[in-house]
DNA sequence: GCAGGAATTTGCGCTGGCGCAAACTGGCTG
DNA sequence: CAGCCAGTTTGCGCCAGCGCAAATTCCTGC
């Protein structure tokens, strides 16, 4: 059950540097610079299902997701959802106003208990300029997001649905992948229906080639769990031409 | 016939700063910055169907197109072509650089003999750093491209192929549209094959909707040209909710 | 003015994948 | 531990849009 977002703050503790020392987004600063990001940020706890900030609201803040799955969402009008992209442990994301926009062009949901480092928008000029690797590790993030949405605009145009949710699942599965006694394991809950959203098509569709899949043991699933037993035969699926 | 990318350079002359001063990308510069820019760019033809750079190729530049219209195409392993985007006069392009890439990650063809200022990457940063509106103003381009290209996957994972079609001739009639006694026209040369290409169908499918859209009067076409007549009715297309 | 070729149109048959519907399952709640 | 419900599976019929093919039109270079 998604219980509300409880916002816990950090109770006047200062953040410890150790939490995002490792993180190659910070790469370069020194343990003072670090500190000094940090003493401009909370640490916020969220909920499984809770929205981290919702699509068409004014954009208050950037965030670094220290744990956890989060899921990137926009909706239609029509009420379609497509999940943009899920972010992953050390990623930044959010950074609608370091991009000149003041809305959220999507909604994040934590797709498991997640811990962020929020930043109010206001500092963003401020850390940028003070701390230009920092800047530029963002808007490299920024740039290889614009090369893999591209990636998948092609996908779209040009693959049948086999070879897009084959390429997803090894996309999942190279982002998150724990590796288990099954094989390879996609390390948050994901349902027929999340694939589908990410992929264009319905969960019916996924649901079928799932268990054709899981018939030949290439995967093991469950319930919002998919595991990848053999990665070579799917990215042979991934790959193979099709007749257009 | 494409003729050869002609890369004439501007012989010695230095570039005037009206070329450039009109343009957002450089809005807040003073007379003395625009022209500090300028010593570092160089201005190339490149005649139609040239290619001014390579998916792939070793990213040298970045440019700002002061005249005419590139298309920016994406071509996959097994050689079908997607097109990225359409620039226009006054945006700047080729960016891959500053967003950590060292190869371009598209080509860049122009569709009319076009003009633009070249500079080599090596002054991204110097430029960027001296003269911090023309680097945000660069990263909020890039922020909505990313934008724009989240709504083109939006719009393959959940429209119709009309509605799409359609989708794509409003946004180039916003772009580009040139007002003729007919209604407003794409101005530069667009072939079925094109559109295809820009909404993930073929030309024959494109075709075929063209043709029924002229016969009801929304549209009118030759070869490589398309005008709206009634966009409003476009617009109502376009919108129409599918049974999805 | 004519030949050649690129772009476009159109017909036809087929099928991938969707919509709809119903049944089933596993995990959580009271 | 019974019941409920979200998530999943599966069958069936249909059709949007593709592949293939052929005809036609328009533009360009000679």
């Amino acid at each position: 059950m998604p219980t509300r977002p409880t916002h816990e703050r950090n109770k006047g503790l200062a953040l410890d540097r150790s939490l995002i020392a490792r993180l190659p987004l910070f790469k370069g600063l020194t343990a003072a610079e670090l500190d000094e990001m940090l003493r401009g940020a909370r640490s916020v706890r969220y909920p499984k299902q809770s929205a981290v900030f919702e699509q068409e609201a004014e954009a208050h803040s950037f965030f670094v997701l220290l744990d956890g799955h989060i899921r990137v969402v926009r909706t239609t009008p029509e009420g379609h959802q497509v999940i943009v992209r899920y972010i992953s442990e050390g990623e930044i994301f959010g950074v609608a106003a370091a991009l000149g926009r003041t809305t959220y062009p999507a909604s994040a949901i934590a797709a498991v208990d997640c811990v962020a480092l929020v930043w109010p928008n206001a500092l963003w000029s401020e850390l940028s300029l003070r701390f230009p690797s920092f800047g530029a590790n963002t808007y490299k993030t920024v740039g290889s997001r614009l090369q893999e949405t591209h990636t998948r605009v092609v996908e779209l145009s040009t693959e049948q649905v086999e070879q897009r949710v084959a390429h997803a699942l090894l996309r999942l599965v190279n982002q998150t992948g724990q590796k288990t006694d099954q094989g390879i394991e996609i390390d948050f809950p994901i349902s027929r229906q999340d694939i589908a959203e990410m992929t264009g098509t319905t969960l019916h569709t996924v649901s079928r080639l799932l268990s054709a899949w899981e018939e030949r043991g290439l995967i093991v699933s469950g319930r919002q769990k998919v595991t990848v037993k053999d990665p070579h035969a799917l990215v042979v699926l991934a790959e193979h031409r099709d007749r257009r």
